[in-house]
DNA sequence: ATATAATTGACTAAAAAGGTTGGTTATTGC
DNA sequence: GCAATAACCAACCTTTTTAGTCAATTATAT
């Protein structure tokens, strides 16, 4: 279990996901734009998050992606294991050969404490972080602000025609 | 809170420290050998850990580290937050203006996270880790290698002589 | 004096994080 | 059929972090 922004990123997406998801796909742009993530760097993560189905994905215009389960059977710990995975070849990663051949001091301590760190994320699941209310006000203020920019390009649309 | 190996090559090396620092400072070339991490990396943790007094030095021959506290009254988050101190300037660290001025959708949630696994990690002691069977079993595994290293050296030493 | 060992700092290589560019492929609506 | 959309894909790049090297300095015990 390895913490970074990596997993906090698809963390994010993820949400967003499951926040506007509820009709229809969600293209990757429409979430680049309201959490503010590179479009790209979202490519690869969900390329990653597809790959272990958490979430499908639709081409063509009016595409997306779709969380592939229900809210309640998504949780943070599959997110952050699905953008983390194969590393781990540096130190011990599941063989517990991470010294000379032989397992290093810490091995069984890392793999509970991972292992208590992993239970914990994983009771936390997406329908549980949406009901917060911090969530829920953030996620108000960015559709705002995403519903305007959409207006403002409807208005330039205009002038430009 | 930020998990990665780093953080653990300091767990081990302060567990290391606990086991052997009854009598009198350990070297950071006692620990590397034991350990298997490189002396220069490890002079950069304790230079950090010395900082943040977990430890204490002693200069000279004979010198080394020793733990500035009980054993008990060091804990596994101290030890990680010591050695990822100044970290954060990146994504939303303490402000909370992580988006482009504003909050971003898993800030809080990213907080309470964060702390929930720094509570856990906080009530794990060197005193702790120290009683786990599997630790003592590495340890006296690693005194034996490590003492028959000192005794080849002897007899290495007496044959140049 | 000398050897030991911490302390400091500059420097390097490799990996991971994060992002860019430039495509291709599938799908929809006109 | 064609243009627009948006997933998909691969090579490439920059920055940061990790991990380690090297060399010099300083304190101290013997």
């Amino acid at each position: 279990m390895r913490l970074t922004t990596k997993g906090r990123y698809a963390v994010t997406a993820m949400l967003d996901l499951a926040i506007h998801g509820d009709d229809g796909p969600i293209s990757l742009a429409d979430i680049s734009e309201r959490q503010g993530i590179s479009l790209s760097y979202l490519e690869q993560l969900f390329a990653k998050l597809r790959r272990n189905e958490l979430v499908r994905s639709v081409r063509g215009p009016g595409g997306g992606y779709q969380l592939n389960r229900a809210q309640k059977e998504i949780n943070v710990a599959q997110v952050i294991d699905a953008v983390n995975e194969s590393v781990d070849a540096t130190g011990c990663g599941h063989n517990s050969s991470c010294q000379d051949g032989v397992t290093c001091l810490t091995h069984h301590l890392w793999c509970d404490l991972s292992a208590q760190i992993h239970g914990f994320l994983s009771q936390i699941s997406l329908a549980d972080l949406m009901a917060r209310k911090d969530v829920q006000t953030v996620a108000q203020r960015q559709d705002r602000q995403h519903l305007s920019a959409f207006e403002d390009s409807l208005i330039s649309a205009k002038v430009s025609a």
